[in-house]
DNA sequence: GTCGGGCTTGTAAACGATTACAAGAACGAT
DNA sequence: ATCGTTCTTGTAATCGTTTACAAGCCCGAC
């Protein structure tokens, strides 16, 4: 006994299924027919496929957005935001995890692949050619959220860390800080890398040496508390952390260490997610744009979905920095 | 220029469309066949449409979970639990918000219907006969995490949260707490009144009278400082809070106060998220089973895809306490 | 030489909706 | 009464796949 289809309805009603159509899509009908309908609908339990509806015709009205990890709060920001262009504009939004892994999102995308949405909005962790090459050929249109090379030709938008790990800097200068750390994620991400040298340039651009530089195994709490120790064997007075959760994670091992936050040591988070304001003492960091990124983003894909010749744009979000009590 | 199909494969390869299907699936073909279909593929950017497919097929390999806040970190562990049971099975997963509003929650059910997903999961955070009935029409097999009346007649999986209030009194008792206040969300929600309920019948098992009851907004942790103060009032020595999030917010409001915890006043979460472990203290926090609760609801799911005329299930999960260093 | 069996491949009928087009009904104007 | 308009309704084509069925081919066995 599989579900009724829009001919059973059709039958049940006593009408061609164009009218059932007609009625349930709110074209114009005589009473007596909407009626008539709405009682056989009712009475049969009948629900539309909207695999069918959509292949007809041409759109699903459901956008993807893949994030790399549910649990980093810097996607809840962003997916808030998206949420909120892409569902006034009347679409549904979906979320999907890859992992941080690159063959995952090679996978994701090619079968995220023409159908099940109109859109998709990737904010990939770990970029190679093969992804790239499976946003072109994905059939969908697709917006990267990151930092993919300009001649892939994809819309991106993506984040200035140089100048947000400046701001950084800046700060901890201006309070008197001089020998401070980076504690970074994998090296070999998208992010990783850009923050690296972005914290290099921060120091040079001030005159000072790293107090030393560490790398998490993940952009993870458990990762920043495993390496809290090597972290504080260079005994900074500042530490910039290449995300919350890493900086959070850290903040831990000092507290456990027995060191004080920030008088023994300040400590900068990256992304200013809700995290921040939620942890103890709560977190200075660099506000990435997480949510603009996502609007931008957002409004970005459905131009694209608008018209699929345009011509790609790269935009570039400028930070700013939240400064809390994690510094002095 | 819309994209290639099947049957433009199949010309440019000069062979049919149903051979283009074969070799796409993996059916027997002639080397030569598999050949000449591939270089089609390739050359033309071909990618099937799953909408076609899946109508044909009768299946999307996709599952829905629908939660009402992305930013509630409970929703987070049951995510990777579900994910993890889903993926082993084949099933892609992805994610949608329900806002806190039940009507949103009727219009996703309904908007999910047929077509979309295999299945839906869903946690809704208000549950009223609209709900039920729009879950039963949905036409597509759907699970709640959560409670809903027996009488419904679907698949569930909930929490005893009683129980876990009982955990968290003992444990209150145990360290010679006895002017015990409670912090709940919303009490016209699902989780709200069951743990409101808990509170009442936990603190009279013990003989005590309730130091203070408020309600929060939302179970949120702007929320949870909003009425930080209020909390205070009835000055307790230890506080129940109806999730992490809303515990989190009200530490925050305490040592603004200038209180210590848990020397002061004891603070105990639900949930046990992510955030109980993050945050400063860590958070001791009745585990209400939420990845166990995320396995065996998707479980559920995958089994009913199985068979959708198997008799309903009610399964619940049992509480454990995870006790850190907001208790004393 | 013919027949049957196993392959490979193609033709066409689904899947369940939407919608262009045509046909019929109703109705007013002439 | 006839005609033309407008409005409602039905028929059938279509979206892009999969797949049942049939047809064709090649081979070995009789």
């Amino acid at each position: 006994m599989s579900r009724p289809t829009i001919a059973a309805v059709a039958q049940a009603a006593g009408v061609s299924v164009a009218s059932v159509s007609r009625v349930l899509n709110g074209l114009p009908a005589t009473e007596e027919m909407a009626e008539r309908v709405q009682r056989a609908v009712e009475q049969l339990g009948y629900v539309p496929d909207s695999r069918a509806r959509s292949l007809k015709v041409g759109r699903t009205f459901q956008l993807t957005l893949a994030v790399a990890d549910v649990g980093n709060p810097v996607y809840v920001t962003m997916m808030r935001a998206v949420e909120e262009v892409v569902s006034a504009a009347g679409y549904r939004l979906v979320v999907t995890t890859t992992g941080a892994d690159v063959v995952d999102e090679v996978a994701l995308v090619r079968g995220m692949a023409r159908g099940y949405a109109d859109g998709l909005l990737i904010s990939p962790i770990r970029v190679d050619e093969d992804l790239v090459k499976s946003i072109r050929e994905c059939g969908v249109p697709v917006v990267v959220a990151g930092n993919v090379p300009a001649k892939a030709g994809v819309d991106t938008v993506r984040a200035n860390s140089p100048k947000g790990m400046l701001l950084a800097v800046d700060h901890l200068v201006a309070k008197g800080r001089t020998h401070i750390a980076f504690l970074n994620g994998p090296a070999d991400t998208v992010p990783g890398t850009a923050r690296a040298k972005g914290f290099a340039d921060a120091l040079k651009a001030h005159d000072l040496q790293p107090a030393g530089e560490t790398e998490a195994a993940d952009f993870t709490f458990a990762a920043g508390r495993a390496v809290g120790g090597e972290v504080l064997r260079s005994q900074p007075d500042a530490v910039i952390c290449a995300n919350d959760l890493l900086a959070v994670g850290l903040m831990h091992e000092l507290v456990g260490a027995g060191l004080r936050v920030p008088e023994d040591v300040a400590v900068v988070g990256m992304d200013d997610s809700e995290l921040a304001e939620q942890s103890f003492p709560p977190l200075t960091s660099v506000n990435l744009g997480s949510a603009e990124r996502g609007r931008r983003a957002a409004e970005l894909l459905l131009a694209r979905i608008e018209d699929n010749d345009r011509r790609p744009r790269r935009i570039v979000v400028q930070p700013s920095l939240s400064v809390r009590r994690s510094t002095p």
